[in-house]
DNA sequence: CCTTATAGACCGACGGTCGGTCTAATAAAT
DNA sequence: ATTTATTAGACCGACCGTCGGTCTATAAGG
């Protein structure tokens, strides 16, 4: 029955399955006993790696940025790629299962959604005010605020996400739309990096279309 | 001791009391008890009125976008102010005390917050999208996307709501800036327009100091 | 004028759920 | 031998929500 395993991985087993479990329930309506139950641990095994369920929520969730964060970064210091194609790799990446964790359509998750759109503008937009910044040394972008738009545009990313905002097909068209559109403009990009845009955009549309 | 009220006048005692409950501890940490202590009911009176805690909370919710509603609607039908005067006097209004319930600096209010958020995107963006309408007829505001405009400047407001973000003053002084930069960029403002907006925001710069 | 009835507002003890604590025993690792 | 990881589950207390019953007002019937 009993099996002994390192704090570390412990952990990351448990997180495994709330991860699993908030996704599908929502955080609010899993119950501490749900994540004993699958897991197979005991209680005091719970309360012995984490101090609070509250506390179990923010590991998953920095677990899962930082994960991000990696990729991102990777995408970030490619030194293959124009700056333009950098942020559509970034953007294409985060809109794959909404801003945050995956599919939670539910209403009631507030506090994952909340405490991971917050940390992940604030751990992301870092590392993509860089690709702005490089795209401004290369002329493809130009704006007096990079970081700021950075920002701006995370948070639109809110409208996209249906666990948020439930929108009809054509709306929804409407707004990726709009969204290129205010890249551009808030970017102040040039004409080739536009195109470059368009051409990404155009190879792969599922991206759009996916989000529902 | 037994008080008889017609349901509407009591619902709205009741909501009277959490607005200022949930506005000062926040609705998760605001027991149904501390209602009860406050407005000095019995629990099967509260449950008479109110099917359960979070139904409270959206009626709250509901009538404070409501009240808010009626502002917006005024300001946007007043036929003596041009439509960039609209909007600044939209957007002080709703950076008034955050983008919606007062001062709550607390984490832990994403459902209050969440709740508010959307509802009032929802409620809000038509009739500010009326506004931005008015402006293009008047050649104040040029945009082919006006209603996403507006959801944009609405989702980018979380920036500079201090229960989601903080920042220094300084970063809050760039954020700004950069909010009234793509506002002109995303609107298409004019000239003319740009220039009332400033004169505007020059008078009344309280409105971006106090929000912190 | 005096009962009787009906409805709607009101009451508060109680039930059930759930997060979190505590203890006591135990096995593996160092 | 001490420390670290684990187990099992009884127990606690805070909370939300329910339920049976009560009070008041107004209206109808005698």
């Amino acid at each position: 029955m009993r099996v002994i395993k390192e704090s570390k991985e412990r952990k990351n087993e448990i997180l495994d399955i709330v991860e699993h479990l908030f996704n599908e329930k929502g955080y609010a309506k899993t119950t501490v006993d749900d994540i004993l139950k699958e897991s197979g641990i005991a209680k005091g095994t719970l309360y012995y790696h984490f101090k609070s369920k509250e506390d179990i929520l923010s590991a998953m969730i920095e677990r899962q940025i930082e994960r991000r964060k990696q990729s991102i970064r990777q995408i970030a210091e490619d030194k293959t790629i124009s700056a333009a194609e950098k942020l559509f790799q970034v953007i294409t990446l985060l809109s794959k299962s909404g801003t945050l964790a995956d599919g939670l359509h539910e209403k009631e998750n507030s506090e994952l959604h909340q405490k991971s759109f917050t940390r992940s503008l604030m751990r992301f937009a870092p590392i993509m005010t860089d690709i702005i910044e490089q795209g401004i040394k290369s002329g493809e972008f130009s704006t007096p605020y990079p970081r700021e738009s950075v920002e701006l545009l995370f948070c639109a990313s809110q409208l996209h996400d249906p666990g948020v905002f439930v929108w009809t097909k054509e709306e929804r068209r409407r707004k990726v739309e709009a969204f290129f559109w205010i890249l551009e403009l808030t970017l102040g990009m040039s004409d080739d990096a536009k195109a470059e845009l368009y051409r990404l955009a155009g190879i792969s549309k599922e991206v759009s279309e996916n989000n529902g």
